[in-house]
DNA sequence: TTCGTATTTGCGGTTTTTTGCCTAATTTGA
DNA sequence: TCAAATTAGGCAAAAAACCGCAAATACGAA
């Protein structure tokens, strides 16, 4: 096999997959190991990829990253904005936060008039920029990795609420496990708002869908609309819908 | 699984959730704490994710919030050292808000022990940046003007703790008609605060000394320490001192 | 075809990187 | 304060990369 030929086949085997392992390489095409690092080496120089210990990388893959930085923005902002045309004047509404969160606090319409809830510093400070909407923060200790308040004075609290809307940005959902997340003091918050209120909404990019994490908050049943920035009949959501949620 | 590989995936689960368990990665791609712990640190130090016990933390999430840009900074800085001074561990501290506070908060021992009760967003979201200050959120309705919180729910709080110290940030103050606001919530709430505390504290430049605003918030009597940012001996404070306010 | 030259390849030995394990120190939460 | 979890630092084995060299190969010209 030639090295012009060979160094082709790399590049094609990097655009299937993304990476490659030298000792692969070496072994599929039965030559020595030299000879691919040799050959990534050149094909590096040629800025046709990315040169890794005991590989390479396809260029595209190190760009992913950054790229879907922006695409998370733009995704957040359509959620934001299914989420906010479900929101109508009068409603009482408790919400956790994140930044899914935020981008539907500054979607919402400027002559809304409703009442929010909420236990993140953050959402409060946003949704408190609106000029017609209430705001109230629930109080108790802060958790300084949410930047959110817990604790049991905070559940009591929510628990004297009967809201009419409860949106809860999610980390992770998935149709066996329902609703999960990390934190226990975070669970018991999203417990109670969600025990407070009427209907419950889940919004976040559906690369958080399928994902499990440590504690369970809520059985798939307790929630009402799922919304992700994919459109309602993506078959991804497909299992979310025959489990009975509502899909924007 | 090649290390730049992982890597990146480490950051794209910090990108979705805002926080990761040492432990959890290590289960999920199937090598070693070690191997997680230092691929945390070398992410780190390339400023990619910051690094906590026990795991990581998404960079964006955490600077989240905007700093905005404050007048007389440099008097608010002295202002600041001189009220930090004050504080020992141990300590149980009501605050207000205001850009004093803020920077006051900035300033801080690293190792202090205390506990913050505030009822200001923003300086919540400050003090709980600190590592080893406990903050406590008291809840209630947001008034926009002033992002604090304000109601009669709050007042209740504040009159079931018993603090060290107040520190209030101060709009008006004068020799005659001592402290004084302009808004009827925030009265109310600093009022609870000053009965609720051992000692009080006011804090502010000096501008804001020999003015007056529409209602009273205490009587100079009540209030204990004075600091701006001037000289002790300054003449400006001498009536303060006459009146038995200790100045800083 | 055959020769000479330049390139490519494989190999052995050495160096560097990566990884897991170990123990001692530190941090955390109760 | 103590016990458990987490981390830092040292160490060793394995894998990969590097280096120089000699053999193999390709290729153009006679």
């Amino acid at each position: 096999m030639l090295k012009k030929e060979r160094q082709e086949f790399i590049l094609h085997q990097l655009n299937l997959h993304n990476k490659i392992l030298c000792a692969d390489l070496s072994n599929k095409m039965g030559v020595s190991d030299d000879t691919i690092r040799r050959d990534l080496q050149e094909l590096a120089q040629e800025d046709k990829l990315i040169k890794v210990h005991g590989g390479a990388l396809s260029k595209s893959f190190h760009t992913a990253f950054d790229r879907k930085m922006v695409y998370n923005l733009e995704d957040k902002h359509i959620i934001a904005q299914k989420t906010a045309a479900l929101v109508q004047s009068g409603m009482y509404i408790l919400t956790s936060g994140g930044t899914s969160i935020l981008e539907f606090a500054k979607s919402l319409d400027t002559n809304l008039n409703a009442t929010f809830f909420t236990c993140s510093l953050n959402a409060a400070i946003e949704f408190a920029h609106h000029p017609s909407i209430e705001v109230v923060m629930i109080g108790d200790k802060v958790s300084k990795d949410s930047m959110l308040t817990t604790g049991a004075s905070e559940v009591q609290t929510i628990e004297s609420i009967q809201a009419d809307l409860c949106i809860l940005g999610i980390n992770s959902l998935d149709t066996q496990f329902g609703l999960s997340e990390n934190d226990w003091e975070v669970v018991q918050i999203k417990k109670a708002m969600i025990k407070a209120s009427k209907k419950t909404i889940c919004i976040g990019i559906s690369e958080k869908l399928n994902s499990q994490q440590k504690i369970k908050v809520a059985n798939l049943d307790e929630i009402d609309i799922l919304i992700t920035e994919l459109d309602p009949n993506d078959p991804t959501l497909l299992p979310f819908k025959h489990k009975g949620l509502t899909i924007y």
